[in-house]
DNA sequence: ACAAAAGTGTTAAATGTACACCCATGC
DNA sequence: GCATGGGTGTACATTTAACACTTTTGT
């Protein structure tokens, strides 16, 4: 042991949730788990930090090595030093949040010789560790963020309806919206650049399309400008 | 190296920010470091995380070995991670927030060997490792909770006169606020309690005191009460 | 022509903001 | 009696909330 550092070391870890919205559910990323402790069991992907990368560069990692999902909204979220959270010796694991949109990034079902797959957060498994407890605290973060930052539109395609922007706050905030309210607002922050498309195949009308102007929002946020839904 | 984990570990260390209201500023409590790396440069109290300690008793203990303060508020900020925050080895730090009320809480000039004192945010010293960058994390972190939650009693004694709640938002976010408007806000809210007693000692007309209803706001939270100033 | 979702404005209530004077106390 | 901060109300502007019908398109 180096220097003054004459203790036992807790082990290192990060943790990712990630969140995608699924038609009518908002669906967390889970791996099922092959070796013990937990073997079988369903568990946020994750696994240990190296000693040459930063936290942001393991939680990628990681990601990628379990799901293949690259790329993608990614922030830290809490970290979790609990005694007894791995049954086999300390673990301190940093927990991550991460928002895709599933158009984009398809599922590897299996990447990594383990199996990946999408569970609504409504209807979950049991999970390995203390991976509930983080998930309810990213869920947490998740609903927060979502009314006081443009963090949504990671959810969605590119482009997208003003409905499906709504779809996505009711489903995640849990409560119904007033249509023409939430589209005077949204609109009113001017900070969505509509879009000479229109929706295809569908069986009636064909919505407008916009997208989130990022550029526009940075600027505004400089001017004092402050998102809230 | 037990099971599965091949690689070299991270340090774990925990670093706290403690912020306290004197009088025209905020302040923040550095610890004058005796030993190298930066030596003689001021930074904030901190040490490495026992592997039989959670994170939060790692912070309360070194708060309390350094600076001899207990029993205060304490939240966990964010986890830095940058490879060479520490020039001795990869040192991965776990950063708390804390707030204390002055008045109860006198200074421990000096515990541990080690030099502690107060520094007005305003006018601080060069500090050492990153954390400049975590007090920056921290200031933030306060004035967003200050906003909505009710953390600023915290920073005061438990009772008080509203114009030292008031002048702790002023000072904390940097801008005047409008004395009615202020006092019909928080009034409105209905979780302080107006005492029996006034202020004392004071050349002028002494002021009602109050203090914070913390049972009375968790009970109102519960219902869908959301703090706000 | 009908089913399905898109798109659109007005009103009333609640909340936020700006603003100035008298009051109580200690010296 | 004067200096110091304590305490109070009103008018106006802004924001939020509630609410229903017409339009467009595909089948």
């Amino acid at each position: 042991m180096p220097y003054s550092y004459e203790f036992q070391r807790p082990a290192l870890t990060v943790d990712i949730v990630v969140f995608a919205l699924d038609e009518d559910d908002l669906k967390v990323m889970l791996i099922e788990r092959d070796l013990k402790p937990y073997a079988g069991r369903w568990a946020l992907p994750g696994g240990f930090v190296r000693v040459e990368e930063t936290l942001d560069d393991a939680a990628r990692r990681e990601l990628e090595e379990e799901t293949g999902l690259t790329n993608i909204f990614l922030e830290q979220l809490y970290t979790f030093g609990a005694l007894n959270r791995d049954p086999r010796e300390r673990v301190v694991t940093v927990a991550y949040f991460a928002l895709v949109n599933l158009e984009g990034h398809r599922v590897q079902a299996s990447t990594d010789a383990r199996n990946a797959a999408w569970f609504a957060v409504s209807d979950l498994p049991d999970l390995a560790f203390d991976h509930h407890q983080i998930l309810d605290t990213a869920l947490d973060r998740l609903r927060g963020k979502l009314r006081y930052q443009p963090v949504g539109f990671e959810l969605l395609p590119k482009k997208f309806p003003l409905r499906s922007l709504q779809h996505l706050y009711e489903v995640v905030l849990d409560r119904e919206l007033d249509k023409r309210n939430f589209r005077k607002k949204i609109l009113s922050m001017d900070i969505l650049v509509e879009l000479k498309e229109i929706e295809k195949d569908v069986a009636h009308r064909a919505a407008k399309l916009y997208r989130f102007d990022k550029a526009k929002y940075d600027r505004k946020t400089r001017g004092g400008f402050n998102f809230e839904i």
